[in-house]
DNA sequence: TTGCTTTCCTATCCGAGAAGTCGGATATTC
DNA sequence: GAATATCCGACTTCTCGGATAGGAAAGCAA
């Protein structure tokens, strides 16, 4: 179990547009030279949270990315949703172990479990927003753990 | 972000032998019958699930497998963490974007976040026997939410 | 002692999907 | 019109989840 890449770098190109502010759109082959991360990849997801309405574009020469909201109004579980489609996705919904005993008929025990596991992350990532990204790493720690 | 199949189909044979309770060892491959599963693979799993310690074997005809603890003492979290090597795995620690960023000295403001998830992921997980899972779905259901 | 059953263990295969690349169309600025 | 960007689909590469295969060792039963 664990979060992809589009979703990390999703994070960290929508925390970089936060740090940004006001200042003009940011090129994303800048954001991706300065974070170091791939160019081209980097595009394909930030035309995802574009579709998502997280960030706006603008095209053409001094052209580059923004914030769409202001950075307390975006939590992760909406960047990470954005990228990937669902923060944690339950296997009886997608990946079905067998039609037969993953069917609404059929009593499960597992399948609480699953759908638990699911409630409490997306509460956890729906209560980060990215304006708590931008304190330092000990303030973010303090803030979560809470 | 999800559970893979190791981790699904090891809970689902580890209830299977709780449920048989002390009835002697039950050969893999009849538990694979009986749950609808490949038998080679539930084999493979059931290796790991012994080596970890959780299901004792025995060999040779009328030879099978046991639940190696009280089905109380086991919880959903071992399963996991014997099936899969963790239960979330924490890109900082092993598919790390880049040896820089995610070195110790380098701060880092969405480290926070993914520790703080797999705390929670664990703390549910680990709250969660096998016995707990011999109730009936809206009893685990209830127990879970609680 | 000869089968039969079953665990044990390694090696391999296959496909999906993650991760990343490429090429070109379209829009904007200077 | 040249340079800079977004836009967008298609394509490539590669890892790994998921599954299969085959044989060695161990124990039972006749």
């Amino acid at each position: 179990m664990r979060v992809t890449t589009w979703a990390e770098y999703g994070l960290i190109v929508s925390l970089h547009l936060a740090k940004q502010g006001n200042n003009g759109p940011t090129p994303a082959r800048d954001m991706a030279k300065r974070e170091g991360l791939p160019a081209d990849y980097v595009e394909q997801i930030l035309l995802k949270l574009r579709r998502a309405g997280l960030v706006s574009s603008v095209r053409g020469a001094k052209g580059g990315y923004n914030l769409a909201r202001d950075s307390n109004t975006i939590s992760v579980k909406d960047v990470i949703e954005a990228a990937e489609n669902r923060t944690f996705e339950v296997n009886c919904d997608v990946h079905k172990v067998s039609t037969v005993r993953c069917s609404g008929g059929n009593p499960c025990s597992i399948r609480p479990v699953w759908r638990e596991l699911q409630r409490r992350v997306d509460d956890l990532l729906a209560d980060i927003s990215l304006e708590d990204l931008m304190l330092q790493e000990s303030e973010v720690q303090a803030l979560v753990s809470a």
